[in-house]
RNA sequence: GCCGCUGUAGCGUAACCAGGCAGCGCGGUGGCCUGUGGAGCCACUUGUCCGAGUUCAAAUCUCGGCGGCGGCCCCA
């Protein structure tokens, strides 16, 4: 049976190497949650498709698994995991004392096209802070995203980081409607600045509007007080986008005074998930042209789950810092001590041992095949095993095994107890 | 959704251009050698992605599908 037929596209096997380093990433940002005060949560895979109609973006929204269950309802693997907690926030945590801190780290599902650091089912993990406004709590997602990188060891990052208040208060005040704000930041993400200039003048907006945001996304830059100044001069006579600034300028100010990453300020920066309305950002890698992680601002959210609280979060990547990560930052370390025993007559001492080996947390296991010793060696040598106790005749007539050492080559003769007590460095 | 490259045993490859018995290495399994030869030797094991077409003859040439890899778009 061909495995090709058997393992869908997108989908993959995530074999031991590649799962310990997504272990690695995943208990770093487990850490992460228990300094910073996240409490991790779980939510269900399948959602309904209207959480996701919401406010998810068109590029989402097409892209998601999406089918009727057996009871005909139309429901989704979600695309996202931002919705789900905002959901379980407002169902479940309307009596909680605020900030809430909500940490996550589970598999998402999107129908694109497979390419480098891009499958179908990935995992994130994602931070998000329920119920302050204050530019305090997007800075501390801002910080978390840049100590989860250097706590990776991953030095060569940078954060790309833009606004969609500021340019959401320009449309505002232009009378453009939210949805065609969503439509027209869409279009100016993807740099198709025409083709969102020919909405604005399809509903007879003057040439203003498109003079500003022009201007504005021109400004891209790692001089994030520089970027500040140019955006002030066109901004001066909108006080709502000048509002939206300061604000923006506060966060900008708190993250270097707390020293997040390097920051790359793009004012004409916007991302696909229509219910950012602040600050906005995604990590990149140098060398990498994916992001691996992104978040921002979402205050409108949890509103029309039926609460209205502002919030702010992050998604690391889990797959693609993986992809950035060397295969040595885990340990290739597998069982310490394999046991042969050779004859019938030493099973039982080799049963005692390997018991009183993993009492102690050393990790052990009796070859189970009774081969030639020659090709129970090869097997050892094969697996990184560092010693094999050897146990024939000779050593179950002394109540002892015959200890050897995979690396130096040597041998010893030892009563269990001294194994145990030689290998205990090696506990887990 | 679009574009490029690609597909030979469990894995890595040769034969493809220029059509003519599909070979090698690794692995796996079994066996032989007094229990340290982490070996060796012998045997066995499994393959041209799928479907059409051209041809006396297709792994090889053509077309389509599917898959993989990468790029665009977007994101994680």
């Amino acid at each position: 049976m061909r495995d090709n037929l058997l393992t869908l596209r997108g989908m993959r096997n995530i074999l031991p190497r590649e799962k310990a380093k997504m272990n690695r990433i995943e208990s770093e940002i487990r850490r992460l949650f228990k300094v910073y005060g996240f409490q991790e949560v779980e939510t269900p895979t399948i959602e309904p498709l209207e959480l996701f109609e919401l406010k998810s973006g068109e590029e989402i929204r097409h892209r998601m698994y999406r089918f009727t269950d057996l009871g005909g309802r139309e429901v989704v693997l979600r695309p996202e995991v931002t919705a789900s907690v905002a959901k379980l926030v407002v169902q479940e945590m309307r009596s909680m004392p605020l900030p809430i801190k909500i940490g996550y780290i589970l598999n998402v599902f999107r129908y694109d096209e497979p390419q480098h650091g891009r499958y179908r089912e990935f995992k994130q993990g994602g931070f998000e802070i329920f119920g302050s406004k204050s530019p305090l709590a997007d800075v501390e997602i801002l910080e978390v995203s840049s100590r989860l990188m250097e706590n990776l060891g991953i030095r060569d990052y940078y954060i790309k980081i833009g606004h969609e208040g500021v340019l959401r208060a320009i449309l505002t005040r232009f009378g453009v409607e939210e949805s065609i704000q969503d439509r027209v930041l869409g279009l100016i993400d993807k740099e198709r600045l025409s083709e969102a200039f020919e909405i604005l003048v399809s509903i007879q907006k003057d040439m203003e509007v498109i003079e500003l945001i022009k201007k504005l996304w021109e400004i891209k830059s790692k001089n994030p007080s520089e970027a500040l100044k140019k955006a002030e001069g066109i901004l001066k006579d909108i006080p709502e986008a000048i509002e939206q600034l300061d604000n923006f300028r506060e966060i900008i100010e708190l993250a270097q005074a707390s020293g997040v990453g390097e920051l790359l300020v793009d004012m004409g920066f916007a991302r696909g998930l229509d219910y950012y309305t602040g600050m906005i950002f995604e990590v990149y890698v140098k060398d990498l042209r994916i992001a691996v992680g992104g978040g921002g601002r979402y205050d409108k959210l949890t509103g029309l789950l039926g609460w209205d609280i502002p919030a702010v979060g992050c998604a690391p990547g889990i797959d693609r810092l993986s992809l950035v990560l060397n295969d040595d930052i885990v340990s290739k370390e597998d069982i310490v001590c394999l046991i042969v025993s050779m004859v019938k007559e030493g099973d039982l001492l080799a049963s005692r041992l390997v018991s009183m080996l993993r009492a102690r947390g050393i990790p052990a296991m009796i070859d189970p095949t009774r081969r030639d010793l020659s090709k129970a060696l090869s097997y050892a040598s094969k697996r990184g095993v560092k010693y094999v106790a050897i146990i024939g005749s000779k050593e179950v007539e002394n109540n002892a095994v015959s200890l050897r050492d995979m690396e130096v080559g040597l041998q010893e003769e030892l009563k269990p107890e001294q194994v145990v007590e030689k290998l205990l460095s090696y506990s887990v």
